[in-house]
DNA sequence: ACATAGGTTCCAGATCGTGAAACTTTATTG
DNA sequence: CAATAAAGTTTCACGATCTGGAACCTATGT
């Protein structure tokens, strides 16, 4: 979204950038786009629209909904069935995640690095009523997320090139932000504390894989009322352990 | 693959339709794909290959596989782990599939109309040691799965152009096809014997949506040796039982 | 029946994608 | 370790391909 940094003036694929835009539309949509809607939404023309769409259609990765406008394609659908590249890892860490939920009671994440930040791939709640809400398939700033701090301290992830706010307690500042890294680094966890939404706290480690980097990072998250800073180091020991039982398993997911 | 009737001459996306052919070769292979590998597929030429893989990577549609080549990027495994449009189908129907492979003993499998084919998207496997193997994620010619003969029978797929014998009995005769839609019309259900795969039986009836059009196809497949012509009707009612009391979900899944 | 919005097709023009070859990088082998 | 091969990227002039405005459909509602 905001590249202004070491643009590169990539040519040769207009008409193939411009499929994958709408493409990514609609399949990020939750409901039906329109070609109007997407028209509106990319500013290209209603002719160009049409045409892109309907290839994306033939293709069969879109399809017209039933209501009208377009959605995931038969081909998507398939992908999506047969099970991502992610299958794997989530597979082979639910049952740590899930022990974790049971020992601490707070809702257990694992994430990944993904195209505009960290993204959540799997999640399992605690008891608690008062916890985060299902967030897989959504996507964070790696600055001000637990997971991104630790992927980005072992290697799984780069720093921002902004570091935009979500509340006031956001790092937005590079050097900061980077003493958090090296933190990390040391101890094997990462914390954040109100900055990625006032109340929230979290504390995540690394999923190291075959070549030492991170692939994944696991957390847990709570309130603040609930999670203390002392309560930091002990949640973190308790992940890395449930985490070491299942190493074989997790290199498979890594390789 | 062969389509030789009716082709419509469609220009002004040449680069956009490789790029989907490209996209959709990465994601349906198991191993990452290679820039060499697609280059003799596709039949293009290297430096063409070369900066449409590239755009469709920026996008993150693919990414590039960490031992070389081309898988699924971020973009497609993140829809995936949020699960595709099935997902509220396959959910509501899994209770009544695991209950007839209880009773059934055999495998039950849950097949909607896809772009190349009928898509199998969910299967609950039977107790029987020798049973289907699981196919979710594969496509079969409509015209040789008890599947795609209901779903054609109830408005839900169309009549391939061309019937691909895969056995010796495999329906190659329009007339006959039709024959057997008729019938699954009148009696709800659809079956093969023989016509996918020698000693395949399958048995099929129609998810109905709210159009009164099949949305999905229902189906328990065995051997020859358990499944003889008697049993067909009496699976087919099974189904049929088990289905109606997800009668109200099943609209849901529809919609 | 008329009007409106949403979508598709048409067409001339020039922008944009193409492919061969040169070039760079990464593996392989003696 | 140098030489060689293989794999991938970039370049560039040419012209085929994509573009966008406008005309043309076709549902839907009033």
């Amino acid at each position: 979204m905001s590249e202004e940094l070491g643009e590169k003036p990539v040519t040769g694929t207009q008409s193939i950038d411009r499929a994958c835009d709408l493409l990514i539309r609609v399949i990020n949509s939750e409901d039906p786009q329109t070609l109007s809607e997407l028209v509106v939404a990319t500013g290209l023309a209603k002719g160009t629209t049409s045409r892109i769409l309907s290839a994306l259609e033939r293709s069969g990765l879109l399809a017209r909904s039933a209501v009208g406008g377009f959605e995931a394609g038969p081909v998507l659908n398939q992908f999506a069935v047969r099970g991502g590249a992610y299958t794997a890892l989530i597979g082979s860490l639910t049952p740590a995640m899930e022990r974790i939920a049971d020992i601490t009671h707070e809702t257990v994440s694992l994430a990944v690095t993904g195209h505009t930040g960290i993204d959540n791939i799997a999640q399992v709640e605690g008891s608690y009523l008062l916890g985060s809400r299902n967030w897989v398939g959504e996507s964070v700033p790696a600055h001000c997320s637990a997971a991104g701090k630790v992927l980005i301290a072992f290697g799984g992830a780069t720093v921002p090139s902004t570091l935009s706010p979500r509340t006031t307690e956001t790092i937005t500042d590079f050097a900061l932000l980077d003493q958090h890294i090296r933190k990390a680094c040391e101890v094997g966890y990462a914390v954040i504390r109100n900055e990625l939404e006032q109340g929230l706290i979290a504390v995540a480690i690394p999923v190291l894989g075959a070549n030492g980097k991170a692939i994944a990072a696991l957390s847990v998250s709570g309130p603040a009322e609930r999670i203390t800073s002392g309560d930091e180091l002990h949640i973190a020991q308790l992940m890395r352990r449930e985490l070491n039982q299942v190493q074989g398993l997790q290199q498979e997911g890594a390789a």
